[in-house]
DNA sequence: ATAAGGCCCTGACCGC
DNA sequence: TGCGGTCAGGGCCTTA
């Protein structure tokens, strides 16, 4: 699934190939995909639209026009943004196309339709819900204790919520809690100060490694996970320590990885080396 | 304010 | 082989 360093990877690798090009239409072929503005004036917003800057605010990949407008695009749980040679067989997961002037087609393809995409003039209302960004600096000790201090939910629902950091999502939330040796159940309320600061770095590190890796391919078909905008797979799913290695020994002290479910999402720690 | 649960979606997978 | 049921999950929404 597209965290923060699929995301990353996904900017950093359709920038210099999509840098002043121009889109000279778009079709919408399923309409909630388009948050904002009403697809009919989305469709009409972003013909001529020339591609211009690039950047990514947690899970959110802003793609900057010439005009001012900002494309935004979240992949959610099985999006892809692909640029598709001209001619590539269309397919049924393909919700909007957007025809570019050399040819190409950017794609937007998501086979459970949780993405979205918004064409806005102010980012605000889209972004300012969500927490510091963590590796650019603004992601910082005394804040992230201040926001887990006093909270009952357990650590890992924390993680998830991104208004307390952005970006980390399932597999990078059990592999910084791994890291800091946390336990995942743990309440946010219950880590001592030495443990939030471990975790915060932990959190760095992983995302950090995931991008350097260009992001993590799971198992399973390509319409269902996370490939890159030329259709690659990452490659730091082979780093990964617990995340989907239930039963699998812990890299530390070859205890079996357990399961749980936790905030309504599968939970991958060692028992042992997580307290 | 916080926490918990439902909802959106569909392919993969399981058991019969 | 075919079929029905279950699972996965990010963000948003409702409820308590």
């Amino acid at each position: 699934m597209p965290e923060l360093p699929e995301v990353e990877t996904y900017v950093r690798e359709l920038a210099p190939v999509l840098s002043g090009r121009q889109v000279i239409g778009a079709q919408v072929l399923w309409p909630r995909t388009i948050a904002a503005p009403a697809p009919a004036n989305f469709v009409a917003q972003i013909r001529g639209q020339r591609f211009h800057s690039f950047g990514r605010r947690g899970k959110y990949m802003l793609l900057g026009l010439e005009s001012g407008l900002t494309l935004i695009v979240h992949l959610r749980m099985t999006g892809h943004l692909l640029l598709m040679p001209p001619g590539a067989a269309p397919d049924k997961h393909m919700h909007v196309v957007m025809a570019l002037d050399d040819g190409r087609n950017l794609v937007f393809q998501d086979t459970r339709k949780f993405g979205r995409l918004w064409l806005v003039s102010e980012l605000g209302p889209v972004l300012d819900h969500l927490g510091p960004e963590p590796l650019d600096g603004s992601f910082m000790l005394d804040d992230f204790v201040q926001r887990l201090a006093g909270r009952k939910a357990a650590v890992k629902a924390l993680l998830l919520d991104q208004t307390i950091v952005a970006g980390v999502g399932n597999i990078y939330a059990d592999e910084a809690l791994f890291a800091a040796g946390i336990h995942p159940t743990r309440s946010g309320g219950s880590l001592s100060r030495a443990e939030a600061a471990r975790l915060q770095q932990a959190i760095q590190n992983v995302l950090a490694a995931g991008i350097a890796r260009a992001g993590s391919s799971l198992g399973g078909s390509a319409l269902q996970n996370y490939v890159r905008p030329g259709g690659e797979q990452g490659e730091f799913q082979a780093e990964h320590n617990v995340f989907q290695r239930t039963g699998k020994p812990c890299p530390t002290c070859a205890t079996p990885v357990e399961r749980i479910v936790l905030a309504q999402r599968g939970t991958h720690f060692c028992p042992h080396c997580q307290r």
